[in-house]
DNA sequence: TAAAGTTTTTAGGTTTGCCTAAATTATTCA
DNA sequence: TGAATAATTTAGGCAAACCTAAAAACTTTA
């Protein structure tokens, strides 16, 4: 297969739709990679078409999208390079958790597969990034831990936060201020009927947290 | 001043408008860019008047261009950028020698301030890059070391080897028979006035070099 | 099931950064 | 010094990646 070299922007259309798909499975609608990418739909059906004569991506005209076996290929190389450059920020340039993702989004589109490959070796082969999204391997191999969310334990249940989602500041400060990171344990106390909020011990302190904050760590049950 | 964000393009014409005009002080000619940058000179024209719109260069229509204050500031903090992310390539990752440069050339247009200046202290403020060229700090400020080329010795002087200019690969390999790098320490055993190629002492072992290769090796006399 | 609403595409533009060909200006040298 | 040569600019084009407005196709719902 020649090694077809991408553009920044084919680059993020790749990841994004490879983002929507959940692994490829899904078909992505033109809409949602237009928000995701704040492009509008009509540029963004201009790029479809392009991908889809690289046979990246399957496009049905007013269906949807899909993305192919080399489009994942592509795809899983570039969160690869994205989630070992957020290593490198963190654990070597002491960049805080929020203050990576804005730039490993550039450094991500330096395209040479020795420097990655170097830098895997450097940060001595990490299996997830600062937020605990597992690394693909040089050949595009993934840990898929099928995580689940606090919410999904039980009274009593324990857990050990492995994943953050919601990568925004402001998430991340509340993080800071409720003491969870990943690695730290959870036990659920009580689970609230009426707006699914969850009552969880940390540190031996209790604290209740909403839904949504809830679904956005994801945890090892223990 | 309003920080204005300059795309890869604009920062590429204007590291190579600085290189050109030694530190600012000379003008250059649409054609010198032209060639350094493989690009026809009518497209460096258009880019010309593009910069000088943004007083970053003077041009002087049909005369050449000069490179403004604040564009000299721009190109040193991209000369920066390179030089810094060089020492991570060759220090960090153990690229060699002449494996940085093209890398390099990608990282430097990454522009996060913050990124940059954590790679610095995280590399312990480097002053010189693995090619022996300065690196200018934060400010801009870089060391100008007037430095001499081997053929400036006479006979029975010695240096140590401190900048190679030339960065090709086959220049590289070159050195690397000769058994020269940086730090290595030369004796002048003779000058040949015919062709101004020059003996030199290395490791107890003399060579000859042609004029075009010691004009490529700066040193600092000792 | 047809009208209304939503999603997607088409058509036609714009900007950036490049190109070629031709015109203009500067320089060289006979 | 003026004719040839070289350097530079102008003019007109092109591809990439966006945009807006309008048309077309799908979906929902009354």
């Amino acid at each position: 297969m020649p090694n077809i070299k991408l553009s920044k922007s084919e680059e993020n259309y790749l990841k994004s739709i490879f983002n929507l798909s959940e692994f490829g499975n899904k078909q992505v609608s033109t809409n949602s990679i237009s928000k995701i990418l704040n492009i509008e739909p009509a540029s963004v059906t201009d790029m479809l078409k392009k991908l889809s004569k690289k046979n990246l991506v399957y496009h049905e005209k007013y269906k949807g999208s899909t993305i192919s076996k080399s489009g994942i290929k592509i795809a899983l190389q570039i969160i690869r390079r994205h989630r070992l450059w957020e290593v490198f920020l963190h654990d070597k340039l002491k960049f805080k958790w929020d203050e990576i993702h804005e730039i490993a989004e550039e450094l991500e589109h330096v395209s040479s597969e020795e420097l990655i490959d170097n830098l895997d070796k450097y940060l001595k082969y990490p299996k997830i990034d600062p937020h605990g999204d597992p690394i693909p391997n040089k050949l595009g191999e993934i840990d898929f831990v099928d995580k689940i969310s606090i919410s999904d334990l039980n009274i009593n249940e324990k857990g050990i936060v492995s994943r953050i989602i919601n990568e925004d500041e402001e998430f991340f400060n509340l993080l800071k201020k409720l003491n969870i990171e990943i690695g730290t344990e959870i036990k659920i106390v009580d689970k609230i009927e009426y707006d699914q909020s969850v009552e969880i011990l940390i540190n031996k302190k209790s604290v209740i947290i909403s839904k949504d904050i809830s679904n956005n760590i994801k945890i090892t049950k223990i």
